[in-house]
DNA sequence: AGCCTATTTAACTAATAAGCTAAATAGATT
DNA sequence: AATCTATTTAGCTTATTAGTTAAATAGGCT
């Protein structure tokens, strides 16, 4: 979940993804629509891969990048789902009555 | 766009944003819930104000924190629809036909 | 083999972020 | 006024991140 969110809190990376949901495209087809180099590009890549975001796969001597379209919608429909869920009412709360709620605790 | 990312970007502030979908709570009271020292807190609660996911309202000597639900969903929606439009193909291109397209570049 | 293109890894620098303790601010209480 | 509680700000340390250039890896071409 850090990995995605971190992936996600760069403008260049939600650039390479919108790029992407375009089209899959090479490492260097992504780099040339960037003004940075080469080496910073491919960095971004690995973390968006890490982060589960894309995929690559290697075709002779270029690396074509895609979307992992499922994973980046189920994680952010899910999360907001998990935060705000919905018709749930904003109620306000003491701190006993908190207590008697299970909310996890990092104790 | 980048500072709500970062802002989400961090197990503790999204523990708190999951706190807060319950209920509003104060700055102490959200405290409680965690190891961290409250300065530690108070930033990442900062963070969260600034990124417009939260608000802060002063009681006496209290600080009341409520989410902004809206802005969190709202936010996250659109996002996964601008990168993963529904029904949009997934179609290979070559750089010659993209440079036909219009996408934007940093140059 | 030798070279050219595509891409990544290594090593470094500079900026940012997360945590801490101690001190400052602000409101309530005696 | 003096003090207590709640919260934030300041200043510091350490870890992480974004970018750089230079070198390494890997595939294709002559």
């Amino acid at each position: 979940m850090d990995k995605i969110f971190s992936a996600l809190a760069s403008t260049p990376r939600r650039r390479i993804l919108a790029y992407l949901s375009a089209t899959s495209l090479t490492a260097g087809e992504i780099s040339d629509r960037f003004e940075m180099s080469k080496p910073s590009l491919s960095k971004h890549l690995s973390i968006l891969e890490n982060a589960g975001l894309i995929m690559r796969e290697k075709k002779g001597q270029f690396v074509h990048y895609s979307l992992k379209p499922d994973k980046l919608t189920n994680t952010l429909h899910g999360f907001a789902q998990s935060v705000c869920p919905a018709g749930a009412p904003l109620v306000k709360e003491s701190k006993e009555i908190a207590k008697q709620r299970d909310l996890p605790t990092s104790r």
